[in-house]
RNA sequence: GGCCCCUUGGUCAAGUGGUUAAGACACCGCCCUUUCACGGCGGUAACAUGGGUUCAAAUCCCGUAGGGGUCACCA
């Protein structure tokens, strides 16, 4: 019973504000979430911005709003508070302070004053000498009086000293990851003493996670497979404090499928930013459905689930071992799912969006253009990957004609085709009222004339007045492309025939 | 290079000693549609490799190969 607040699940999603929210990112901040919401725990956000110099203006903003446009919200965090804020590291300063004073004074930290120049002249030397570059220990061989002396010449000049922690010998360092089992580590093999806080008086990660982590009561830490080599470090302050460690995760990481490494930031051949997609189109629930699955997979055969059902669903224990590949082909796939279930207000809004900002439509439309772009969205609505591919799948609405590929021209070159064009555009200079009903009474009206039906109909008349052998219903289209341009282009298609 | 992790079809992925080795995306074909799209049905295609253990191995053990991660006063 005593320990019952201990038992409540709490995990966090941990950014540093220094750009957007990324695919791989957003996908940590998701499966805490669901972790959080599956268990009835809590979900926390906390800010990482101890480097000064990589914090980017609006950054943490940036991070928050596209968390709550994917659908996640936070039951504590920078901007609401909670019980054991402040949220972002920064404000911290006055609780890592003490902590690190306790651990010099224990001896288990103390002042480092190698430069970065002489370290990196260090691990240079190793290099070549075919080690691993690490640490050397600055008072090797010291006695405490010497030491002392040499840290107190050090500030005599002034100069600014880093803590470093210092690394226990001969222990091993295990733990018993929820997604990869049991993961050990030699202490010889971090790269000796790390720092804990810098020069300018900041924290490390390292230092700040932990601190932070037993503080905010952190029960479950799931996080990406690049920090599995940090883990050893952290406990080892945790042991120091004498804190007790909460269960890592480690995710595997996501890797552009094209390239088989692990998504960068610099890859181009990826969008890898939420922002992206939401201006493209992607719906958030989409979105959502589509980052749960990258290295997590569902009970059954199933892969459509709505926020409520992932929450239901989800397992930490399903968690992949193996590198989740990102396929921008599935994602279209599953954002299709939800554009076809979604309410055509919506669609046509994120369309309309799209056409304005391609430049199609006017950003001002009058109600009249309104009602034609709605109408022209609709027959795109069941096969769009996402709104903004309104603007190429509608471009013969807008564009003047190219001239017809020899696939489509092969539809052509039927004795019927030339009869049938012919008929059809005489056809469609009578209609009274230009609408999808009368026009497709046209088409039967050509082939009661001619004879021709099926295919040989249809193709030659789509191919003719849409130029191309895909669209949408046949009639629906030609009344919104208006009888002047399904002229122009039946006419531009004589011509390209003759020539 | 050291340390750590991973390895089932083109991609994701189910599978925890006995299965005709699921399913999804992509691709191909057929059906529906007098055209197109949506949809439906079907097809091609996989246990990296070598040794064990076992009556039996995709599943357990060891080696090899390949891939990835990480080695900062970044997180």
């Amino acid at each position: 019973m005593a320990n019952m607040a201990k038992d409540e699940i709490r995990v966090r999603y941990a950014p540093s504000p220094t750009g957007h929210l990324h695919i791989g990112n957003a996908r940590t901040a998701l499966f805490n979430y669901l972790f959080a919401r599956h268990n009835k725990g809590k979900f926390i956000i906390r800010i990482e911005d101890t480097d000064t110099k990589r914090n980017i203006a609006g950054g943490e903003q940036s991070q928050l709003e596209n968390l709550t446009w994917l659908g996640m919200d936070w039951d504590e965090g920078p901007d609401i508070g909670g019980d054991y804020g402040p949220y972002r590291q920064s404000e911290r300063m006055s609780i890592y302070q003490p902590l690190i004073q306790q651990l010099i004074d224990e001896g288990k930290a103390y002042e480092s004053y190698k430069t970065e120049d002489e370290l990196e002249a260090e691990r240079e030397a190793q290099r070549a000498n075919n080690e691993m570059p690490h640490y050397v220990y600055e008072y090797a061989g010291m006695t405490d009086a010497e030491k002392a002396a040499k840290i107190a010449a050090a500030k005599a000049q002034g100069l600014q000293p880093v803590i470093r922690f210092h690394v226990p010998e001969g222990r091993t360092y295990q733990f018993n990851d929820l997604v990869k089992g049991k993961i050990s580590f030699e202490a010889e093999t971090v790269g000796g003493d790390f720092v804990i806080q810098k020069r300018d008086g900041m924290p490390t990660y390292n230092f700040a996670v932990v601190v932070d982590d037993h503080l905010m009561k952190i029960s479950h830490v799931l996080r990406g497979d690049d920090h599995i080599a940090n883990t050893p470090k952290q406990l080892m302050v945790y042991e120091a404090f004498g804190w007790e460690p909460p269960i890592f995760g480690h995710m595997t990481l996501i890797i552009n499928a094209a390239t088989g490494k692990k998504l960068s930031k610099r890859d181009e051949s990826v969008l890898q930013f939420i922002e992206q997609y939401r201006e493209l189109g992607y719906l958030p629930d989409a979105m959502f459905n589509f980052i749960a699955l990258l290295g997590w997979s569902p009970v059954g055969t199933n892969e459509v689930f709505n926020r409520k059902e992932l929450i239901k669903e989800f397992d930490e224990k399903r968690l992949s071992k193996s590198p989740a590949a990102f396929d921008a082909k599935k994602l279209e796939w599953v954002n299709n799912q939800y554009v076809k279930k979604a309410d055509s207000e919506t669609i046509t809004d994120l369309s309309l969006h799209a056409l304005i900002k391609a430049g199609k439509m006017p950003a001002d439309p009058q109600p009249n253009e309104i009602e034609w772009a709605r109408q022209l969205i609709a027959l795109y609505k069941d096969q769009m990957s996402y709104t903004a591919q309104i603007t190429e799948l509608s471009d013969l609405f807008f564009e003047e004609p190219e001239q017809l590929d020899e696939t489509a021209m092969q539809e052509l070159v039927d004795d019927s085709a030339l009869p049938v064009l012919q008929a059809f555009r005489a056809g469609v200079t009578k209609i009274t009222h230009f609408t999808s009903v009368q026009i497709m009474a046209a088409v039967k009206q050509v082939q009661k004339d001619t004879g021709v039906k099926g295919r040989k109909l249809y193709m030659p008349i789509r191919i003719a007045t849409t130029r191309s052998m895909h669209g949408p219903q046949l009639g629906e289209s030609l009344e919104l492309l208006g009888r002047d341009k399904t002229l122009k282009h039946i006419d531009q298609t004589l011509a390209q025939m003759k020539g």
